[in-house]
DNA sequence: ATATGTGCAAATATTTTGCATTCGA
DNA sequence: TCGAATGCAAAATATTTGCACATAT
């Protein structure tokens, strides 16, 4: 298991090679969004158990910062808002159970393939393909029965 | 071309099948959903063209209500809200110009076999399979040329 | 006639911004 | 030191809700 020292260190030096300042708060919410799915409020509260006084708007400026840097990745489920995830180093998608929404990842061998034949056909450079699948995870499936 | 009376009364149609109240603003919204993937506030300003006392709220309850009705369905595209399109008879999807926004949909025969192969692995009942691609559509490659 | 739907205004939720203060390099 | 980053409060944007009135069936 990775020590949280180790982590955050690791945190500060991505920062640092972006050439922006490695704050404790940007670290922090970096240390946070490797943990999960989660959206602008959850990594709000979780981040404000070890620093109280961070606010949202520092949230929300950083993950759009960590966004343009390509560190963080921005999912759009069914929700009004939006989720985030460190961006994975490869291409991935998304399973969601509507029942209880969990979010299970998952690789897909065919994208690379499937981008290549849709940018032909419509004559669209593409930069970026995103799979979101809905369903039912086995467990809420056996609750139903 | 299909003429207003026509498409109208055919709105007024799929809503009474459902045995809901066919009111004029349903059916207008209805009309104006399916000319394209709007935003509720496009939608609200082509429909109050039409019939000004409209209100958003109309709007909203409206959408929620044809969604849940599985006439039209939600997408989420980058923003913080969601468009809406009339639910396609075939399965769809879509790609966006990054630069000017521009929608494309298009079909995918890889997707059956996708969304059975991540079923199986993952041992969940897929219902729903989006995807999205973004990229750069021929006009706006030249533009930057 | 009556339950359902609408408009309006106000509430809620999400995200962004202005500005005085703080802090990292 | 000094420009960049933060916190706070307020604005902007997106969506939902309560309630009195209107309307489809």
């Amino acid at each position: 298991m990775t020590s949280k020292i180790k982590s955050s260190e690791s945190n500060r030096r991505a920062l640092n090679v972006t050439g922006l300042r490695a704050t404790s708060q940007r670290a922090l919410i970096l240390e946070v969004v490797r943990h999960g799915h989660l959206d602008a409020d959850e990594i709000y509260r979780q981040a404000r158990a070890k620093q109280p006084r961070l606010s949202l708007s520092t949230v929300y400026r950083t993950l759009r910062m960590l966004k343009k840097l390509g560190l963080v990745e921005e999912l759009h489920f069914d929700e009004a808002h939006h989720h985030y995830e460190i961006k994975p180093s490869s291409e991935h998608h998304h399973l969601v159970c509507l029942s209880c929404g969990k979010i299970v990842e998952f690789e897909c061998p065919l994208s690379p393939k499937m981008k290549e034949d849709i940018a032909r056909k419509n004559d669209f450079e593409v930069t970026g393909v995103e799979i979101r699948m809905t369903g039912y995870c086995p467990k809420c499936r056996q609750n139903r029965k």
